[in-house]
DNA sequence: GATGAATGAGACTTCATTCAT
DNA sequence: TATGAATGAAGTCTCATTCAT
């Protein structure tokens, strides 16, 4: 046990243990007694602080939604930025996001329908809004009459997230390519195409 | 059991209930024996047939793969269409498959790293195929100047999967739109980005 | 495993022991491992044959409570026979079920609550038929004279079987009394009271 | 929680917890955690007043066998009443205690082997004190005349204990039949039997 | 080609109990 | 007097797989 898990409490230990099996082999294919073993803590301590398997997939859903939804919503009130500045900021921080909380996203983009019962649908009810706050951006641009007029902001916003999100498939920030360069490089495509951005 | 059905061999019945299954449900939450119940086979003709459940999960890839790699380059063999068109072309056809496949798809995304032993390393090696073949066209465009040069063309066509794999998770043709347009509005935005393609 | 044992088939040999053991220790108290063990079979074996542990005790339930209906109704079929013997012979074939089934009678007086669901109402649906057999014997009596006139034959009924399936608690056939002499006094008890039976 | 709640202490708010929960679903279905629930207290504080959970269903067996004792043998002593009337009384006094102490009845005559080790011992030497007290009666009536003689009067007080606790299964204070109705109706049928009693 | 009985490892979860505070 | 974190054994049940037929 590093010097960081002697400090967590035990919940917080089974969490993080979590995080990384479910983010690593899936839900399903997570043990509770695997989630135990790496966490460094017994199957009762495990049932005395969740009272199943699936309320830490919640759990870990709403901790990440949570945050994700309040990222955006930061970067979208700087009214100092015009539309495109905005999307690069976006996606400047939701790359980041993507990068600091890799599992978490492993984990939202592939067990999302496997919460059970109502806390499936609080966390569905929560997903989908930085999509909007994307959307709303969108909306300002063609407003301002920087971005083409009459698209479909949210069907782009979609496609946005698209781009973002698919990059958990591929992109290792160990590699060539800084999270900042990333960020840039899909700011501009989504922002000019492969046609390029002017200037 | 409908006429398709009745027609269909034991094996391909198990097959075609396993798609459905495993999309649906992922593979960890699918057990052997709902396979056989959805196929209206037993257990015992299942493993008849297949060595084990993760030889199903193979097969599945490897059938999704090998088609979609090859819906692709016949698109990129067609010298008759510049870049742009091919792209749209490309498009039409890889968000057609996602619709006619979309369990596949689903499955795709998700279980890859499930496949156990050498057969995961076979499917790993048959993907991101595709992904070369949009490279190679935004190669040509470029070369060709109707693209912005310079740009890292392997990336930018992860991006652009990213953008037509993402439609999955949101994306209905029961919708208000029709397969043809959503692939146009995805063309569109991938050439011409927010600001749009010129004419 | 003696003789018996191994002429009887995996599916018999589980509720056999489960019998014995819901009736020694009581339902809640036996694990399907015990039964198991006593029964020489794998748990495997076990979730082969019945899909849950309470199906057993709804199974030993329907047994028991079809076949001691089965043998009341036989009883009052007998039309030779006068109210005072019917009450006799009824009298004696329950107490011989009774000793015949001990194990069946302890787990059915005990656990009836303990079934769950739909197979609890069909159950207990079927439970009470015996006493409304009974209670027709004693209509038959008053009304032909033998007994008392306006007594509440149902009730009566109940507090019958009362003293029968009471015995359960205390007689024990190795003893003194034979399982016909134990009817014989449970019947005088029933018709006569402590005043006794006239001649 | 109710007045009379409130001023219990914690020790009889768990006891009292226990007796509804034992009674309604059997000690091996219910949890020291369901019972501190129920009593609003927490498992330390069970564990504080009690060794085990056993403990408790000892010392309800206990509480329940010693009150009846003692309420049988009051009526025992009362040597202005003749046998037949000495019977009624104590049927009156049987049948509303097992009313007012309903769950505590159906604890005893269902888990009274579950009481382990010494605990169990005891409890079973009390028990059977109350049969006696009624063969004696039994007997008194014989000797004087008013019961058959040359019965065997132990047994039939286990018959007629069989009539009493029996109604625990059926037998409903707030329908049509009042406690000291149905007291005589068992009187009768003990003293008279299905021929009734002479006036 | 197909069956279904049987297996045994391992899944999630419950539970009575202990103990430091 | 009372707490609540922690334990570990045992509980029910699921599951992929084997094998004789």
């Amino acid at each position: 046990m590093n010097q960081i898990d002697s400090i967590l409490g035990t919940r917080e230990k089974i969490l993080k243990a979590a995080v990384e099996l479910f983010g690593d082999k899936g839900y399903h294919a997570t043990s509770v007694q695997s989630i135990c073993d790496l966490a460094g803590v017994t199957k009762g301590a495990f049932f005395h602080y969740f009272p199943n398997k699936n309320q830490i997939l919640f759990e870990i859903h709403e901790f990440i939604i949570d945050r994700w939804n309040a990222e955006c919503e930061k970067v979208l009130g700087n009214d100092d930025l015009d539309p495109s500045e905005k999307i690069y900021e976006i996606t400047d921080v939701i790359i980041g996001q993507l990068i600091d909380y890799r599992q978490h996203g492993k984990i939202l983009f592939r067990e999302l329908n496997n919460i059970e019962g109502e806390m499936g649908e609080i966390v569905k009810a929560k997903r989908g809004h930085s999509e909007e706050i994307v959307a709303t951006v969108i909306e300002a641009g063609m407003k301002k009459g920087d971005f083409k007029p009459n698209q479909n902001s949210l069907l782009l916003a979609k496609l946005y997230f698209g781009m973002c999100n698919w990059t958990l498939h591929w992109y290792r920030p160990e590699g060539d390519l800084t999270t900042q360069q990333m960020a840039t490089i899909i700011g501009n495509a989504f922002i000019g195409g492969l046609m390029g951005v002017p200037r």
